[in-house]
DNA sequence: TTGGTTGCAAACAATTTGCATAAAT
DNA sequence: ATTTATGCAAATTGTTTGCAACCAA
């Protein structure tokens, strides 16, 4: 039995094929498939011969959202695109020529996040921060 | 002539009834609506009497953004969010609990967050930030 | 006059939900 | 056997568009 199987019980959740099938998926995404959108999986599981409904695929990734196995990011323009989650924390950088998606971290940023925050009475809960971006002039 | 009026002319909008309202409407927005969704100040305008349609609304404020005279923010949860373009750059806090809405401006991160991009060959073209908060218990 | 603008209804895209069926424990 | 999950289609939500009537320049 694979490992997703024991990962989906350690967060409660019922071991079924479709649940399965999305998590080898954003398990094993490339570098560039590494973000993908409900309608990206829905249509990479159909190409794979899977059978599932695509209502399936946002139910499986909400929830996988909610039990913290993936993370949901809110990019412009509409649809939300879902990553495994790693543990890490990170923020990206999108380029809006190349649809790139660079991930970065800055320990400087994130405590001046806090303190911010702290500066106006409160915590910090989560955050999002994206740079739109564009290759710089050389 | 109300001062909307030169505003509408200056960035080349033919001056109609309907921007005039809006315009008026999100220029005076109280501090706790400032922050408006293109249905709040579709509402805002039926019960001040006006008669604009919904997708007017919506015609309005893309043009508006586009002309950079309101700001359009995608704060988690589908829907845009717009607020007069007072030149001044800012980021936004939202208070998980009450809805709180507090703006910020902080220089280091901005710069920071330049210093990041070009490490990776690019230049920011937009951004957005947005801390998501909870009263900090004392 | 004449082209830009509006209102309304229909069109859309992304996501959610109801429900009968199918599968997991 | 029970309970939960799935698939499909229909329903929602937020936003955009086609088009005839309308208004600003």
């Amino acid at each position: 039995m694979g490992a997703e199987n024991q990962e989906l019980r350690k967060v409660g959740l019922k071991v079924t094929l479709p649940r399965i099938k999305v998590l080898q998926l954003l398990e094993n995404a490339s570098d560039s498939s590494h973000h993908m959108s409900a309608e990206d999986v829905y249509k990479a599981l159909l190409e794979a011969g899977e059978d599932v409904g695509l209502a399936t695929v946002y139910r499986v990734l909400t929830q996988f959202e909610t039990a913290g196995l993936v993370v949901r990011h809110n990019f412009e323009g509409g649809h939300s695109v879902f990553e495994i989650a790693k543990g890490d924390h990170h923020d990206h950088m999108v380029c809006m020529e190349t649809g790139t998606i660079v991930e970065f971290y800055d320990d400087e940023i994130e405590s001046l996040q806090h303190k911010i925050a702290a500066k106006h009475g409160y915590d910090i809960v989560d955050h999002s921060m994206v740079l739109y971006v564009k290759p710089s002039a050389s």
